[in-house]
DNA sequence: CGAAGGACTGTATAGTCATGCACATGACCA
DNA sequence: TGGTCATGTGCATGACTATACAGTCCTTCG
């Protein structure tokens, strides 16, 4: 099918082609996109084309496939959050869930401020729940953060001292 | 100046604190990101960033000097990626919020206990979330009430009071 | 136990991109 | 005419990114 149709040599002629180009399918690299040219019957060099890119203010947006691929911005990937959903586990692996969920731990006074993923909050204050320390006197847990009560006036900073301790004392597991 | 939480080596905290880095700066490089993971006591190479930026869902976009810059997508929400964002903006948007959500605030210690309409509780604090007041340690919210924790163990009060006043600073919206 | 399997990471390297420099062309002007 | 810019390009190269491979450290299972 020849389908080329006739474009004068200028650069303007070029970025639109390299919109078309990009736009539908899949361009991984500007070596890809200059051998796209060519059959076109444009021959430029890489290097032109990166400033062609910038000119375009074109990005590189994941494709299905994960990789990287160019965009300009008419276009846009697709769109896929991946909440951390997690799997049931017994509850005295409290650690491991530390270590797969626990972001941060801050503390002022008697309370922890424990950062989680997004979504993950109540998980893991269930599972602080379900262990019961003596020294923690409830949880209380949003989105992405789980309030933990201390029991001792002053023992917030050990209490996130010890969750921490309990992140790293496991590695990350599914 | 001395603001950085304590975190667990853990991947999980490394996706988080990525995340932050760059929704707050333009970073260009993995190299780049590796360095600023490194100030904040993270030390892994470019490899696993390349990895963590796949997982992540990671792109690369026009900052306005024209560079490349990474960036990921919205969590939960399907919009297009942006560059870092200003918080000026999003401060707007939890007045906004709060003139037509905030129903009461109160104060003990550093504490502040929010009243919203029944369901709309996990809404507001995620937008005090994106503001990122510095005063603020964190939020949870359950259904009609948002818990926000203060960082200063008097400031409650004072909390409240700019809440409210943010609430009328704003006429209820349209 | 020990073997098998999986998750995670660093090393080394191939693949990809940005840019300093040089050169060519054309517009403009004294 | 000759000089000076501005624009556009290629070449060469340094900067940046992805990945094959191997090692470590768990967990699971026979």
């Amino acid at each position: 099918m020849g389908d080329a149709a006739l474009r004068p040599s200028t650069k303007s002629a070029r970025h639109q082609l390299i919109i078309d180009l990009v736009t539908h399918r899949e361009v991984r690299s500007q070596t890809e996109l200059a051998e796209l040219l060519a059959h076109s019957g444009v021959r430029v060099t890489q290097a032109t084309l990166s400033r062609d890119l910038v000119e375009l203010d074109a990005v590189k947006v994941r494709a299905a496939s994960g990789a990287l691929v160019y965009a300009v911005p008419a276009e846009g990937g697709d769109r896929r959050p991946q909440p951390p959903a997690e799997t049931a586990a017994s509850a005295h692996r409290v650690a491991r869930l530390c270590a797969e969920l626990l972001v941060s731990a801050e503390a002022t006074g008697n309370l922890v401020v424990l950062r989680t993923p997004p979504g993950a909050a109540q998980f893991l204050a269930s599972a602080f729940d379900k262990a019961e320390f003596p020294e923690v006197l409830g949880t209380i847990a949003g989105d992405d953060t789980v309030l933990v009560i201390g029991r001792d006036p002053r023992g917030g900073d050990a209490l996130a001292r010890r969750f921490l301790a309990l992140a790293e004392s496991h590695p990350p597991a599914p």
